[in-house]
DNA sequence: GGCAATCTCGACCAAACGGTCAAGATACAA
DNA sequence: TTGTATCTTGACCGTTTGGTCGAGATTGCC
């Protein structure tokens, strides 16, 4: 999924591709290098916060070779979240009515936990976005998130309707889930701190995505399925 | 309460009481419109984005002022998370392990709800903070917080042990109830946007503490009981 | 009233910041 | 090899920022 689709306002790059293979090469890699650097710093230190200095410092680069890549702070920031969005869409797979509900939630609340495991600057990111106002983000919410929840809605309706599921509000169901997940990654500092200062080792994040898909299971009337893997949030189900 | 529980970590203040009624009382004032200010001002930009110039504008005195009451932007900061955390511990009730459990979570999600909505900037300070790594709270969080988490979970685990709710891991329940409740108030743009571009009214937002209280009574095996009104988050449980 | 403590506030400052520039280095097509 | 497009980099600049200062206004106690 190329970046382009995740945030439709995106401003047409500057620059055309670099003729030759080595100087496209030495592009994607300072590009990705520097876009790295930047989500970290922004997740630690909000938009204002962060500076070019110290991202281009983390990158490795000087700072004037950041902007010669990104004009702007304001250009590199919206890099950035579309590249979380972009990982969102891609790597979070999506469910529909025709979906076994148990199945299909709880792979879906793994694979969340797995991307605020992996990526949990880049949650980080959103949320302080989404704090500060949606400002970069809200003609992204307001098309391509909508009508994803929207057809999610529907899924979970047709659920309910078809008696598989509890009668639950779906988009409230659908906010639980995003803030249940995407809590450990934003919170990961309270959390540690209330976890005797120790991270999650991975077996205990395995578990502790197990927990949370329990109860938001349960709170629908499920359980969740032996059939999906929760050390890797594939699910088994209809392989043989 | 006085702010003095919230942080036990907090500097003396550099200036003693005013001597005179009057100047106790402009003090007072003073201090507390620049409080007001600070916290929504540190909301929609983070610390770092925050200006003394911004915060003293919008509590309407020079930035001097501003200064001479809360000598650094620093202490300022202090204060205000300060604030937050004296509000969540006076206005948030507790509960254990004698009380119903369903009246019990009810209302504690009740009241977390209602916080969220009469104070969502304070909400958005505190997740900027959990955000930007602890920095200030990390002492509060690993005393009274966790202090507070290790009673709440020992009442869980005895409900579980007594059979009245279903076999949860407390911790994660404790967890996803902060998330869901704090969602309201920390990602309210992007639920503005999902939800037409309006915010919730006050019925809808009644409604909406039902939807939240629903998904996670039934995910621990309770329903929600009628005798908790959701219109104030208060109980007439064992009242006449 | 007199005097000390407290409060108000415009003007000011050093540091940090986003961004620019120009000059040189490198890679590629011809 | 030569010319051009791309990349690299230290030095630089105007603005913004947290914080200071000092002079004046207000209040409270004797």
């Amino acid at each position: 999924m190329t970046s382009s689709s995740a945030l439709p306002a995106r401003p047409p790059a500057l620059r055309a591709t670099p003729r030759g293979r080595a100087k496209a090469a030495i592009r994607e890699e300072s590009e990705q290098q520097i876009l790295k650097a930047a989500e970290s710093v922004f997740a630690e230190q909000g938009f204002k916060g962060a500076t070019t200095a110290v991202i281009a410092a983390r990158a490795g680069v000087p700072k004037a070779n950041l902007h010669y890549y990104f004009p702007t702070k304001d250009d590199l920031y919206r890099r950035v979240i579309e590249d979380v969005c972009d990982s969102w869409l891609s790597r979070t797979g999506a469910f529909s009515a025709t979906d076994d509900p148990a199945v299909a939630l709880t792979r879906y609340i793994y694979a969340k936990m797995d991307l605020s495991r992996s990526r949990p600057d880049g949650s980080r990111v959103w949320a302080n976005e989404m704090i500060r106002g949606a400002r970069v983000t809200s003609d992204y919410i307001s098309d391509t998130v909508r009508r994803w929840l929207r057809d999610r809605e529907a899924a979970i309706r047709q659920w309910i309707d078809s008696g598989q599921i509890a009668p639950v509000d779906p988009r409230t169901l659908m906010f639980m889930i995003w803030a249940s997940t995407q809590h450990f990654a934003d919170f990961a500092s309270q959390i540690r701190l209330l976890n005797d200062g120790t991270d999650y080792t991975d077996a205990a994040f395995t578990r502790q995505k197990r927990h949370v898909a329990e109860i938001l299971l349960r709170g629908v009337g499920l359980s969740v399925p032996d059939s999906v893997d929760a050390t890797t949030g594939a699910s088994s189900a209809f392989l043989p």
